[in-house]
DNA sequence: TTCACAATGTTAATTTTTTCACAAAAAAAC
DNA sequence: GTTTTTTTGTGAAAAAATTAACATTGTGAA
């Protein structure tokens, strides 16, 4: 297997949730237009997908629903884990946290950072919190390999230095404050705002339309 | 102007909060390689996306902010502006609340919906917050065009056909469980599981190079 | 004035992503 | 036992998105 580009990476985790949801069902095999159906995408895109990771299913039974998880799982999970970091205990990083919860034995959220001294020093939704000043640290001591940046816009772009300088390999950015990394460290935006605009937008073109 | 591609949508709207910081600050011109640095894209991008929606600049001077602002603002606002509402006023709820705060003249968050009676009847960050039941009825008095859902997983069905039947044009959907709207509702579904398994995936992949 | 530079605007090429179309074959139906 | 149906796997085509290449031209310097 050669390169899988970013759109299959995104869609196998997103495989992987539902054939997870299949599993405990007690539902042995599935149908790449079921995968489908459920994704909001075509069937073919399913199947080159998973050509693509070179798994192949069986004629007329479809692919075998615990078999695919685990090798989505060696894909895009690393073996020994990886820990991550949240920057800004605020609603959103709270938020994230309590999606992570439990879920993914591969990807644990193991610190919080935060500038409120009432927060400091305590535990939330399990993840404790500790000062910015103790970032890089912290960061070092529990070998933490991804933060997400969940801080105001104006504190996004020290947040992310700090992060860098700790030695950081991933950063999440979930401020609508665009920032830099250097080229060693993968660096992935997303922006709420955008979103709805982009969303408002089209929903005004179809009112337009009608 | 004909089609714009989604992702230049998305482009113009970041460019647009570019702009904006730049005019508060007095810049009254901008060069297309600046905002590519903003975004990390390149300036051929943003020539690329600006040729699309017919501005063009002056040469060696670059863009007119200001104009530029607006124009941006006349193809993806809607002149009446938009009300929105979330579904689930948890801790992502309020999280978009918060960042919404009076930043968007035209996209207006004006009703929050729970099932938690303690915060049925109560404003949290100006957004009054209602129960559930009254969702349809409120929808419709407000005329909220969006919604968006920040509810937990296993309410994300149920909460999207309230929202289609009360006839919202527009879903936003943040829960990690896809959903099923009519051909006539705008949909977009944002995970941030899996948004953070492919940031993981890049990180292992980098190291794996080294 | 003339020259060099720096920026835009756009056609064409390339790359990436998705879809079409269909062969192959297991299972079911008859 | 033959035919039909259903589903996978994939080469080829199409569509979408990005990048390269370069002509054009306003501006400032010499």
């Amino acid at each position: 297997m050669k390169h899988l580009p970013h759109k299959t990476i995104e869609r196998l985790s997103q495989y992987r949730r539902a054939l997870l949801i299949c599993h405990e069902t007690g539902k042995s095999h599935i149908y790449s237009h079921e995968i489908a159906n459920i994704q909001h995408i075509t069937a073919v895109q399913v199947r080159r997908d998973l050509m693509l990771i070179g798994y192949t299913g069986t004629l007329r039974k479809g692919y075998n629903v615990k078999e695919l998880i685990d090798l989505i799982g060696s894909i895009i999970d690393s073996d020994e884990g990886i820990h991550v970091a949240i920057i800004g205990m605020g609603n959103l990083g709270r938020a994230l946290i309590n999606y992570f919860d439990g879920k993914r034995s591969k990807l644990n959220i193991v610190a919080g950072f935060d500038t409120n001294p009432d927060k400091i020093g305590n535990t939330m939704s399990g993840v404790p919190c500790y000062a910015n000043e103790d970032l890089e640290k912290i960061i070092r001591e529990k070998d933490i390999k991804i933060g997400i940046l969940t801080v105001p816009a104006d504190h996004a772009i020290e947040s992310a230095e700090l992060l860098v300088k700790a030695g950081v390999k991933g950063i999440l950015n979930y401020t609508p404050k665009p920032i830099n990394v250097p080229n060693d460290v993968y660096l992935e935006e997303y922006d709420m705002i955008t979103t709805l605009e982009k969303v408002a937008f089209f929903v005004k073109l179809q009112e337009m339309v009608k």
